[in-house]
DNA sequence: CGGATGTTTCGGGCCGGGCCGAAATGTCGG
DNA sequence: CCGACATTTCGGCCCGGCCCGAAACATCCG
């Protein structure tokens, strides 16, 4: 027997097909009801209960009562993290369920990952906000730099709450599609929010697909454009 | 059924009691024969056969033919990310084995992960490194300054067949234990060598252990000081 | 070549846990 | 208060897969 932590529970908690669809569903970030989720993991709303419950015990989801439906969400962006982690490997191993359709190009181009954008458009928005001089990575930590403050601002997402919050305010995530970082914590979320609610992004219905508009796509390259590497 | 890589296979395979311990002793770096791997899983020569051929298959180690004796690695630095990863979610879960002993201290201070250093040795050695200007990180790159050059070749670690090989010769690992980055990639694994051949650092035998020597703890201290940041 | 050691294959036992239908519980709306 | 809908609990089925011992290979050594 071996010591630390026991990633055992976890791993097969995800290793079982109707509860991983059922996370993976979890991933768009949304609260989905228990009967949503059964029709995900494709098994019974009976079974569904039991799944949900162990997930819940085991830290990985969380159930909000509302009214006569349950809604879990995930527990938090580190189970994402994990997810996504694991999405990562086995995309590198080749393990895929069905041959790349229509919709995993979309995929790769602009997803959400739990609530921040991820894919090529998130990679580019992290690459030129670096780039430019925005974003300073020092050791593990990045944060805005005073000419990243400004041009925030001048999108319209103001900081002040956002470091009032307990949650940490720039974090990178490794996206699995382009194998380069993106941006995630709360300034990722608030970014994410703001470019939905400008009309430059649009989710797409039960997937964790990101439709950009045509306003979006000027809008991202005169916001972001390519930083000369 | 939803589209994308299939996480499950590789979840299911670490969800597993015998191989998750059998994947944890391989997260030392060092090739294991199939007997050795037994003992770490707790389970008969038969039973560890049929263990290593799935994982093989799925990608997730690697065997090497070597006399009656068959050894296998991790497949790659990815895998050891993953597991990595889940153990940082499962501390943070707090679903621990057993009480935290001795040994755990230990394994915070300084552990293998994989090929290169991890702990609170690890991470304290990527932050002097960033602090003092010897790394730069930009975007989602990390790579040594000139003055950087100068520093690892005073310690003695030559760059160039490390520029050379397929690998990456920089990459940023979550550290589960510290929650911080530490150095990975060609050169974390280089610096890792060669802190063990000036006799800075001995692996104890049998786990990820890693001891600090006082001729190490020493040049530890005078070539990667605190950063004041 | 023959015996010792390491590993895999085969056959069969067994238990965990996923699955469902039916019934119970809970919640809302009229 | 009752019926419709969402979810959970209960009981029982059943299959996948973990496990081992014995035997078959494979490799090395004397």
């Amino acid at each position: 027997m071996r010591h630390g932590p026991d990633i055992t529970r976890i791993a097969a908690l995800i290793g079982e097909p109707a509860r991983a669809n059922m996370l993976q569903a979890l991933m768009g970030g949304q609260a989905l009801s228990a009967g949503e989720l059964a029709v995900e993991g494709g098994v019974s709303p009976a079974t569904t209960s039991g799944h949900l419950r162990q997930m819940a015990e085991a830290g990985l989801i969380v159930p909000r009562q509302q009214g006569r439906h349950r809604y879990y969400t995930l527990a938090g962006p580190e189970i994402a993290q994990v997810l996504e982690t694991l999405i990562g490997l086995a995309e590198a191993q080749g393990h895929r369920r069905t041959r790349p359709g229509p919709r995993d190009a979309a995929l790769r181009r602009a997803r959400v990952c739990y609530d921040h954008l991820a894919g090529a458009v998130g990679v580019q928005v992290f690459q030129s906000m670096t780039g430019r001089g925005f974003l300073h990575l020092s050791g593990d930590t990045v944060a805005p730099t005073d000419a990243g403050v400004v041009f925030l601002d001048g999108l319209g997402v103001d900081l002040a709450p956002l470091r009032a919050g307990r949650r940490p305010l720039c974090r990178i995530c490794l996206d699995w599609s382009e194998r380069r970082n993106h941006l995630a914590g709360a300034l990722g979320a608030a970014l994410f929010d703001r470019m939905q609610g400008q009309g430059w992004l649009r989710r797409a219905q039960g997937s964790r697909v990101v439709d950009v508009t045509s306003a979006g796509a000027a809008a991202l390259a005169r916001f972001f454009p390519e930083a000369g590497r």
